[in-house]
RNA sequence: GGGCAGGUUCCAGAGCGGCCAAAUGGGGCGGACUGUAAAUCCGCUGACUACGUCUUCACAGGUUCGAAUCCUGUCCUGCCCA
């Protein structure tokens, strides 16, 4: 395979269509810029596509930098979702893009890439030079972006300062002179606004390469953690494989081709596999090894056969907790109380309708009274929900 | 600046003086079925010291025995006009 054809390989868009091939042309490293906002510092599988191609650039001798919207991430890239988003702090920030760098490093090779903070060159700007950035831009350009001409058409707000993303964006690509702006393909419009800032300033314009946006387990949206829908890179190998299972089989293909690292041979001998279920077993695994290792992968699998298809509910699968941690000592106390102290982060009220539900088990003995007062000893094993298994241990 | 229409629980969207913790749909969470798939069915979906209590319908006051619903002011949004 040509550099050219694995490179631009499960690329979706690519602007200008030959711009990879001439930028290649010219010999030498390339900057490759990728961009994030240090908000929500939990990488996914959906990251991981864009990284996946990184890395690929990177192996081939390369320069990534990595740009930390320190400055942007105040205006928050303007998806008519996030309503009010306030500002972060300092140090906030540079504690999210500390964890983040540390996730970009699961994928790509993170001591070779350059990190620079937007806010850097952004925070500094004079209004004088802001509005001579903003004479190059018209408005009709701006309302191409999808997202602001559908709030437009719909009479939704859209605040001036967000039209002010794209361009800041696009204004870092400047700063860095970068040669390829990678993301996903909502990313498009962003990046295209810095191949034609770059061109306004007379610059050679970046090429803009868009991966495919990888669907969440609900199997409709694109994965991203505000949906909840997503494969963390940190996932634990359990965690992981149980997430693989559950997305719908209409999702196989897309995470055949972009979460796992399968050659397009291996791809097609892996599609050979009959049962759907056998095919999602053998993504997870591959994901698994991914970002953990083969022996968690094959752990993985026997836990989930085991728990959840033979439905044995084996010693070790109960994740241990000890009684002391629960942080209240006492020897009785009502299913509600106990179950509560295991799920912390529930509402008494979400605890008492799992438990009204039918979703509590203890001792593999289903408990629909709140109320119930209950023994805690050692050896005590509980069932919440379809996840959380506990033992208590002393 | 003027005219008009609006701001409701996670989202969309009803309600327009008591039967409202608020219809309906979506989402979420449980359960049944299953392959932790899809489809289907059932229950739940503000909080709590829970057959009761408390806090919610932009905000602040007011009228009423009683307000999400009426009045006044404030803030916010959209449309039209300037």
């Amino acid at each position: 395979m040509t550099t050219l054809s694995l490179l631009k390989e499960h690329v979706e868009i690519m602007l200008p269509e030959d711009g990879l091939q001439q930028k290649l042309a010219l010999n030498r490293p390339l900057v490759i810029k990728l961009g994030f906002d240090p908000t929500a510092p939990d990488l996914h599988l959906g990251h991981a596509v864009v990284l996946k191609k990184l890395k690929q650039f990177q192996d081939l001798g390369h320069q990534i930098v990595i740009i930390v919207g320190s400055f942007t991430a105040q205006i928050g890239d303007p998806t008519g979702k996030n309503k009010s988003r306030k500002p972060l702090g300092k140090e906030e920030v540079l504690a999210n893009a500390d964890t983040y760098i540390q996730q970009l490093s699961r994928v790509i090779e993170i001591h070779k890439c350059e990190v620079r903070f937007n806010g850097d060159w952004l925070d500094d700007l004079t209004f004088k030079e802001i509005l001579q950035l903003l004479s190059t831009i018209t408005v009709a350009q701006l309302m191409h972006r999808n997202d602001f001409n559908k709030r437009f058409t719909e009479n939704t707000p859209i605040a001036m300062h967000e039209l002010m993303y794209p361009i800041l964006q696009g204004f870092d690509s400047m700063q860095i002179k970068a040669d390829i702006e990678m993301g996903g393909t909502d990313q498009l419009f962003n990046c295209s606004m810095g191949r034609q800032m770059q061109e306004a300033h007379g610059m050679e314009a970046q090429v803009v390469m868009c991966m495919p946006l990888l669907k969440g387990l609900d199997g409709k949206e694109k994965m991203s953690k505000s949906l909840n829908n997503t494969i963390g890179l940190t996932d634990a190998p359990n965690e992981m494989f149980g997430k693989v299972m559950s997305i719908p089989d209409a999702l196989i293909p897309e995470f055949l081709t972009l979460a796992t690292n399968f050659t397009l041979a291996q791809i097609e001998e892996v599609k050979q596999i009959n049962h759907p279920m056998d095919l999602k077993k053998r993504i997870a695994r591959n994901i698994i090894e991914q970002y953990h290792d083969a022996a968690a992968a094959e752990a993985a699998e026997q836990f989930f056969v085991q728990q959840f298809q033979n439905k044995v509910f084996d010693e070790k699968n109960f994740e241990p907790v000890a009684i002391r941690d629960l942080g209240l000592i006492k020897e009785q106390m009502t299913l509600l109380e106990l179950c509560h102290l295991l799920k912390k982060e529930e509402t008494k009220s979400n605890i008492r309708r799992l438990i009204s539900g039918g979703g509590v088990w203890v001792n593999n003995e289903k408990m629909m009274d709140p109320n119930q007062v209950i023994k805690v000893t050692a050896g005590t094993k509980l069932k919440l929900g379809k996840r959380l298994l506990v033992e208590l241990v002393p």
